[in-house]
DNA sequence: CTAATAGTGTCTCTGAGACACTATTTG
DNA sequence: CAAATAGTGTCTCAGAGACACTATTAG
């Protein structure tokens, strides 16, 4: 704890933030154009405002995007990591369905973890960090992020997890590994083809199996 | 991320540690004495240092620590959490046997993941955040700070588990369960009453099964 | 009818957890 | 011997995963 307010030179304080999202290509992650080429959405801390804030106000004005929650990963603080100064910054990261973004946004395609473009200064990491702490959270319960809105199917579902976890999933052991965190609508789709499918909606506050984690992450 | 480097008014910078240990009356905190009665040890951030160097510095000056691995948990950016300004704070945690601390250092209890005494500051909720952290780690592998040091019997371990997490654990599927992640030594302790047990030893990367985590969580 | 996709009945076999037994020490 | 603790053989039963079947649509 410390004992006096140093007068020591104080770093800058920055914020950046991560959202995932799914595209018909896989993995996705929003970016703004920038003198270093694509980056995440940040800013810089202002006076008494905290870092959630300061957050949410760069996705605001940087990327258009309003009423996302999000979370800390952790700070990123090499000293020499922004050629401007002494910058830490606060890596964020949330998730969002790609109909919940403003059309014209900009998306990085991300591959095993990591943005298939170069970024800005360490925003690759943070990238690979956010997409580390997705899978955390995506073992635990289903879509808890929203990526797929609100209803969605067992197959959409299914498809999802096999895009995180980047492996195949088997329909039927999946289908019961879930069925306790979700509930089925009575609802159906529209067909394609096929015979149509339910749609499903989370059972709020609802988590997966323990041995959900067994089929995903072996 | 931030296009200036702008001239805002900047916080100051601070780190605190929790470095958890077991004594016999269960899990309990490192704190040093302040002028706001006990807290983590802690520091300013100084020029050009990274965050783990200043909780390193922070450790070895102020509680006489070296030498310890550690890790981030998260900021606590309240405006008003330090009443002598704003003031962030990176919490960090790790874990360390008893025997390994300085001999007249401080601890205080910690009961149902919370200290049994007030701290300063926020710094109750960092020893919480510490706790939470810690039963995360221990769920994936077995005693991975090393509180029991090198070598340990497999009563230990399970009595260690136990004030972890808060619960009893069956023996035998404890002890099934934790052979895959630790091997014997074929050498024994010396006896208090009963037969001898032998000691185990940590293998270099082991994990715990999956299902370790259904033993420990419900 | 066939093709396509959704959903389920059922079988097998692993292995978690419980119980009770054996093993090795002290006194 | 009894008491105390360490370690294990074994039984049962849940349930994971696999397979193949039925169900419902389009054409």
């Amino acid at each position: 704890m410390p004992s006096d307010l140093a007068e020591y030179p104080r770093p800058s304080v920055a914020v950046d933030v991560a959202v995932l999202t799914v595209t018909d290509r896989g993995l996705a992650v929003v970016t703004v154009d920038s003198r270093w080429g694509d980056a995440l959405p940040g800013t810089f801390l202002h006076p008494g405002e905290t870092l959630a804030d300061a957050a949410g106000r760069a996705l605001r004005t940087k990327a258009g995007i309003e009423g996302l929650a999000f979370h800390q990963l952790r700070m990123f603080d090499a000293p020499d990591r922004d050629d401007r100064g002494w910058v830490l910054s606060m890596a964020h990261s949330t998730e969002v369905a790609a109909s919940a973004l403003p059309p014209q946004g900009r998306t990085v395609d991300v591959e095993h973890g990591r943005p298939t473009v170069p970024m800005a200064f360490d925003h690759a990491d943070m990238v690979a960090a956010a997409v580390a702490d997705l899978r955390t959270r995506y073992t635990d319960a289903p879509d808890p992020s929203g990526l797929l809105g609100a209803r969605f199917t067992l197959l959409r579902l299914r498809r999802l997890y096999e895009v995180v976890f980047d492996r195949t999933l088997p329909k039927d052991t999946f289908r019961r590994h879930a069925l306790g965190a979700i509930y089925g609508t009575g609802e159906l789709t529209a067909v394609d083809g096929g015979r149509p499918a339910e749609l499903y909606e989370r059972r709020p506050g609802a988590s997966f199996p323990r041995t959900m984690a067994a089929l995903l992450g072996g």
